[in-house]
DNA sequence: TGTTTGTATTTCAGATATGAAATATATGGA
DNA sequence: TCCATATATTTCATATCTGAAATACAAACA
């Protein structure tokens, strides 16, 4: 018994209601809602103790995945999927904590530069082992071939809501 | 070209750097989260002519599904994955536009009951041609075979993340 | 009956996210 | 140079969402 069923019954009912309504495509949606939720809610459950939010830490981690720890607004905004206004206010934010510098480019004086600071490694290696437990625990009942084979499709459905 | 591409380039740096990140559930997680913007921004945009937002869209579409087209908020908050105190508002805001209506339960006076109005009908029969066309561009990409196997993939990867 | 415990919903204050406009700088011609 | 257009970021008003507390009723039971 998952929380999706009365979901999926009602995109049954709707079906039967709608003929010309393609369950497939509205079904993968309403999965892919519901697991992003969810996530969401684990990873802000998770990270609580350290103060910081599910979107703060996809932040501090692009910074974390890129040589020298630092991006422009711009790039943060598509490396961490948000918009750039709120780009602004989340670096805000750790900026006040101390976890990121901005400091201003000089060979484009419009770009800011966001560099992961001293005390945002710091925090990185301390939640690590929490964050590596709650990642395996969440795909602890998949085996690496399904997994592989999730990400492809994924990657496919992605690339084709990005198509033109 | 993916816009996931840069998320997949930084997470494949994190593992460089952090030999225990387990890479596939992170980059499971991040495509699920890409998706979902997406999607979400996709119907927003597209339900823009009607004056509604994707989730106002979703408890609309949760009333259509079911028998009588009515559910209680917390039957809708499941069906719909809000929070309750989020449908209370989006209710709100559907009783405002006359798309539902609400009424006390007398079988049990702490229920209410959420009933998709005749305005509300007839709105999901007019916006629904433009869901039909988004949905099937959706997946159009994609063979039967890959959707049905993408939606296995997905539901156990829920169901993982609901156990216990 | 009265009391306790549980469930359904709403309220409220504060957090989070958005679009559109504003600001500042760059770039490529005329 | 001057101008038009493009890019990067921020600001601001508003929309959206959340947790926690408050409210109202139900159900079980001493």
């Amino acid at each position: 018994m998952s929380s999706f069923d009365p979901t999926e019954q009602r995109l049954a009912v709707t079906c039967r209601r709608q003929p010309a309504f393609p369950r497939e495509p509205a079904v993968l949606v309403r999965l892919i809602k519901h697991l992003y939720k969810r996530v969401h809610d684990d990873a802000n459950a998770m990270l609580k103790p350290w103060g910081i939010s599910h979107a703060e830490y996809n932040i501090l981690m692009m910074l974390y995945g890129t040589e020298g720890y630092t991006l422009n607004p711009s790039q943060l905004a598509e490396a961490a999927g948000e918009k750039s206004a709120n780009i602004t206010r989340l670096a805000d934010n750790l900026c006040d904590k101390g976890l990121i510098e901005r400091t201003a480019s000089d060979e484009d004086r419009r770009k800011v530069s966001l560099t992961l600071s001293r005390a945002g490694l710091a925090m990185i290696d301390d939640f690590m082992p929490a964050v590596c437990a709650l990642l395996e625990s969440q795909t602890a009942g998949m085996k690496p071939a399904e997994t592989a084979q999730l990400e492809r499709l994924l990657k496919k459905f992605l690339g084709q809501l990005e198509r033109d």
